[in-house]
DNA sequence: GCCAACGTTGGC
DNA sequence: GCCAACGTTGGC
């Protein structure tokens, strides 16, 4: 069978306090992993069904303002969330072991930091995104599909062409 | 700071 | 397996 190959698109959430995209920005090679994730369906998504060249949206989350901050890439796709195995790290968790895993983690690489962050307010605003994961209330996933039409809405309201 | 929504835990 | 209690997320 062909493997699909379509490329995919995603919305990470980030509180900026904790590592927001400036911090990616320093980052060597603008790449980081994506780690501490441990919610069992945003692991599935990373372990899953995340691809090496889907794109991401950059959310900063509990933040002033709420905003999509810039764009990134995939650059390896999941593998274990070694946090998950450190005694003392924040993200430890007992349950996870390093022959069975739990908790999974993607890389990715900074493409574009928006000139201006497009806001949570705006987004609201926008009739083509009212069915965004993001809007709906209550929406807590913090990795989440996002659509090919939402994606380029998205671009468009950065005022980024190519991406 | 408030609180609704949601996920997890644990007693039964 | 149910569900109440609890903890966390995250917008407002």
């Amino acid at each position: 069978m062909a493997k699909k190959s379509t490329r995919q698109f995603w919305l990470f959430k980030s509180e900026p306090e904790a590592f927001s995209i400036d911090d990616l920005e320093r980052c060597p090679d603008q790449t980081t992993y994506w780690d501490g994730v441990r919610n069992y369906q945003a692991r599935n998504f990373l372990r899953d069904s995340v691809s090496v060249g889907d794109g991401v949206l950059f959310y900063h989350s509990n933040a002033d303002p709420l905003a999509i901050v810039g764009t990134a890439t995939v650059v390896k796709a999941g593998y274990p969330d070694h946090t998950a195995f450190e005694p003392g790290n924040s993200h430890y968790d007992p349950k996870s072991k390093r022959d069975n895993p739990t908790w999974y983690m993607v890389d990715i690489r900074l493409v574009t930091k928006f000139r201006v962050p497009v806001e949570r307010s705006k987004l609201l605003e926008v009739k083509s995104l009212e069915e965004m994961m993001l809007l709906r209330r209550g929406s807590r996933l913090s990795i989440q599909p996002v659509t090919a039409t939402e994606w380029r809405e998205v671009l468009s309201l950065a005022g980024v062409k190519e991406n």
